[in-house]
DNA sequence: TATTATTAAATGTGATCACAAAATAACTGT
DNA sequence: ACAGTTATTTTGTGATCACATTTAATAATA
């Protein structure tokens, strides 16, 4: 029974889909965006048919929007848009990271700092996508440990639908700072303070949204 | 310019997803029943390609799970996983009707008093489907005014998950009680009482799936 | 009778095609 | 040079098919 590691080939349209939407999350597509089923069968040299179930699936969950005309491009968020996003960071986050809290064990504080010293890293050689890329991971670890697999679902559905504007947002303001929080998160797991930890996480996450909604 | 109402006619999968959708939120479907490609797409009379756009946009959205083989059921949720969606709906759905208090006005109050005496009627008349649908209209219907398009895609999307089970629970236990939290949730709108409003929709969201965890 | 082996039916995936609608390019006349 | 028109290209939708895998149904054996 052992040998139950049947190949078991992740299909074409699952690595489609995870490269397409790792690229979205960490901003490696602008706001507007157009994407064509043609273009991505070609640049994954499959047919139709895959590439559509992925647009198709990355528009059911908000990384992509569907004009009015059937077209698939990245969604340009609104400002109204992009407060609610910031409340349901700030709503979720804190939740879940509680949820982690009990369970948040030495070697993950490790973990995570050694995730914050590539944030810093990133910060100084000015690499927006190593960036982005190393603060969602930093998020994700700590909320992996909750066991709360609904509630991460939707946390990284909003990273999604933020992806290609964060980028944008980067670009244009860059990541003068590095993590202040993270600190204070790390401080608030060592000594396991959820109210403290709980506020830290809401400024963090709504922090960098804040400033691109006015 | 006035003669733009092009037919703009809905395609196919458009339909099929709506009617699929509306069914498993109201519970017409029970946990763990599977769906097909050939049975939805002969049962609606299209071709498999249609069909099988629908049954992968619901699985982006939670509304089905997607078995290691492929096959695609309605989900059978753990404890823990109920535990999660119920938290969930007490997280958000105070929040949106928060958003929603300040725009709740007279004819909206009317309304959602209307809706109620729908419940109480399903509740006398012993009909769960309809039950279900006005109880998810009650709320619905305050959520709309919350202008909050975003938060309210994750509400129903959680409704979308437990709609299966919901069914199962109300053909188990029985719907036996008048919403008694609703009218507290109307006294709080008239009031304007943010506070009590949140309280009030917190303990009637989570009221009803507490049940079914022990 | 129960358990395994074999066969048949059912199912999802990917490819290819035709078609209509839309977006873009080219053109024309002023 | 510009606005309006026409032609061309691009694009999504739906249908149909072949194929491999999985599920079930059936037969065989102990």
């Amino acid at each position: 029974m052992a040998e139950e590691a049947k190949i078991n080939e992740p299909s074409f349209q699952d690595r489609i889909y995870r490269e397409l939407r790792q690229k979205i999350m960490l901003g490696d597509l602008t706001p507007g965006q157009s994407l064509t089923l043609r273009g991505v069968a070609e640049n994954y040299e499959v047919s139709m048919t895959p590439a559509r179930e992925v647009l198709r699936r990355l528009a059911a969950e908000g990384a992509l929007i569907v004009t009015n005309t059937g077209r698939f491009m990245t969604p340009i968020l609104s400002n109204d848009r992009l407060e609610e996003l910031a409340a349901l960071r700030g709503l979720l986050e804190p939740e879940i990271a509680a949820r982690a809290l009990p369970r948040a064990h030495l070697t993950l504080i490790d973990r995570l700092q050694l995730i914050n010293s590539r944030i810093s890293q990133a910060v100084i050689q000015k690499e927006p996508i190593s960036y982005v890329q190393a603060n969602l991971e930093f998020h994700r670890s700590l909320y992996l440990r909750a066991q709360a697999p609904a509630i991460l679902a939707l946390v990284e559905n909003i990273w999604l639908q933020i992806g290609p504007t964060m980028r944008n947002l980067y670009e244009k303001v860059g990541v003068n700072e590095t993590p202040v929080h993270h600190l204070s998160i790390l401080a608030a797991l060592k000594s396991g303070n959820e109210s403290e930890l709980r506020l830290m996480v809401r400024t963090d996450v709504t922090k960098g949204l804040r400033m691109l909604t006015r």
